[in-house]
DNA sequence: CATGAATGAGCCTTCATTCAT
DNA sequence: AATGAATGAAGGCTCATTCAT
């Protein structure tokens, strides 16, 4: 369906070039088509960018939601880990996705800002939620240090923002030992010594 | 002097709107004088632009140089947590530059690549050079875990940088508040309890 | 029937926007289907205007024929006076048809200027016969000044084309009252005191 | 200047075309220029319109003006007879003219309608005000019979405009023929016999 | 230094039209 | 009879850039 191929070719080229840059006619190349032929499909240029960010985050919204429902069983520090685990694959896995969904954070028409924001703060507030429970349960049980939970995941979305920055500065072999790296200070940071 | 605020309105544009939109006509319209005069002091849009790079990236440098030289003598502790807070004060007090920064590590015209990459580069060994003395100072000394000063030096560079991330998401305040969940966080994995 | 559909809205909105920018694609939307069903029934653009216009100058050649077939029997002076009578009611009764009529005679694709000005010229013909007739008729009954019967066509048809482009701009009352207040200057200048 | 020299050949394609028709890489390229040169010197395609409909709309105003000006003595049939031929013959010096700010009437850009009908309003009022003195005076003097003066006004005005619209059909030959003929019968109309 | 004038390249978009289905 | 897909042509407009003054 030649919808779906303008549309990714479009984050492609967003990855690549940025909004500006991923011109309508450059798209259009890309696809095999001639330009006007994109108003087929989309109203737009904000149109079809704007059906390219709701694909974007809609995916890493879910991805994000499927692997935390994986790790339902396991400690506390099983399922942190895991959480940057999986963040860190899918990263890897979907190298210009996430450069696109990157340069969505960066630079967005400013009529879409309010739309895309939205969906960016329901996906922050189920991390949230999320990263709440693991804190407090792990506080409970004796593994992480009691302080609070609101200082816990700061630090913990700090390093995955941290983490997420580096994606786009390092190759993946050093990105993985980044990751490791960070991970294991972070933690050592966070639990309790018995 | 014409060049400087015409440097000073591109680097203001380049944080607001990106290399692109931050257009010749539109800089000069806010500087108040014809588009073709910016020739009379750049080459290019290129080079004007190369010109509020290399100043944006070699104020950076020298602040961070300078602050460094400010914590000759202190504990390790002191050292690293004035490292953060000095360059949170920096970022805060220049939104803009610090904003067109990031816009610069996110889009840059090819052609500027590797140019301003190599004093990325510099300014990244610079700091490695200073971190990785005060770490192996503080093993030495007995205040940090003895462990690979390149794991310390990584997951110091993450916090720095998924502060930097998020300090074009939150408030000033929000942020200062975050920065000092982040580093206690990250000391308490670092330090050696006795 | 969609054809018809399709002629109304075209004359509509020749109407109201001339032909350039009366639109396929506007003119599909508003009668509710895809642009390309236009070409089951039309040929062209040119030809779905070319059959609108033929539609609206045979309706009104038809009306003005069967306006004056009405004043057979009457003095020359009521003949006249039915005949601007009748056509402002037409132009009032119809007022989308009579925009639409005027937007044609002021621009005209030209391919289609030949053939229209056959039938402007032909409905021109049929009213000067008439009018010879009446105004003849009235002379040489002595209720007309003598004098040229061309010279009396000519202001009469001036008239008339007065209050055709006046209809553009007055509202119905008033444009009545201007009609009436016409018709008296008119006929006190060439009917015949004794 | 090639200001003007757009201005001029801009008028004259609407003359000719009207205004969706005359391109503004039709009016560049009989201006010998290439199309973007004309935002040196208007904003936009409405913004050079507007100067255009400006300037003809002053124009006229200012020849009806000087034209008035000059028929302070001589009787009330005169001075009218002096108007109606002062303007056809504006009308016939100015063919191209005439036939923009016909084009001008029938079609404006949404945008332009307030601004340019102000300007009509103040024509016309002027207009109305010179006339009403006219005849006045021509039914205090006993020349015109009394009668309404706004009557005779709009009668007038009438014949003002059938003339104006059959300017665009008729050679000028058979136009000065049936002005004359017009005013006439018009004339026969209002003067009151001894 | 500064600018008015000009331009080639290119962008987003619309339009009339075609063709296979 | 109707439409989805596609396109050539063209339109208005902006941009970076040049050059003479």
């Amino acid at each position: 369906m030649t919808r779906n191929r303008i549309k990714e070719v479009a984050y492609k080229q967003l990855a690549e070039k940025g909004y500006d840059q991923a011109t309508l006619s450059s798209i259009a190349k890309e696809v095999g088509i001639k330009t006007p032929s994109i108003y087929a499909f989309f109203k737009n240029k904000e149109d079809l960018f704007m059906a390219v960010y709701k694909d974007l985050l809609e995916e890493y919204y879910l991805h994000i939601k499927r692997s935390i429902a994986n790790f339902k069983n396991g400690s506390a520090k099983e399922k942190l880990y895991q959480i940057v685990k999986e963040l860190c694959n899918y990263y890897l896995s979907q190298p210009e996705k996430t450069a696109a969904y990157t340069k969505l954070a960066f630079y967005l028409p400013p009529t879409l800002n309010d739309k895309v924001k939205n969906i960016f703060n329901e996906m922050e507030e189920m991390l949230f939620e999320v990263l709440e429970t693991i804190f407090s349960e792990g506080i409970e049980q004796g593994i992480i240090k009691d302080q609070p939970v609101d200082d816990l995941i700061a630090s913990f979305n700090c390093l995955m923002d941290g983490l997420f920055l580096e994606l786009l500065f390092y190759t993946e072999a050093k990105f993985r030992r980044r990751a490791e790296q960070v991970w294991n200070i972070y933690w050592n940071g966070i639990y309790k010594e018995h």
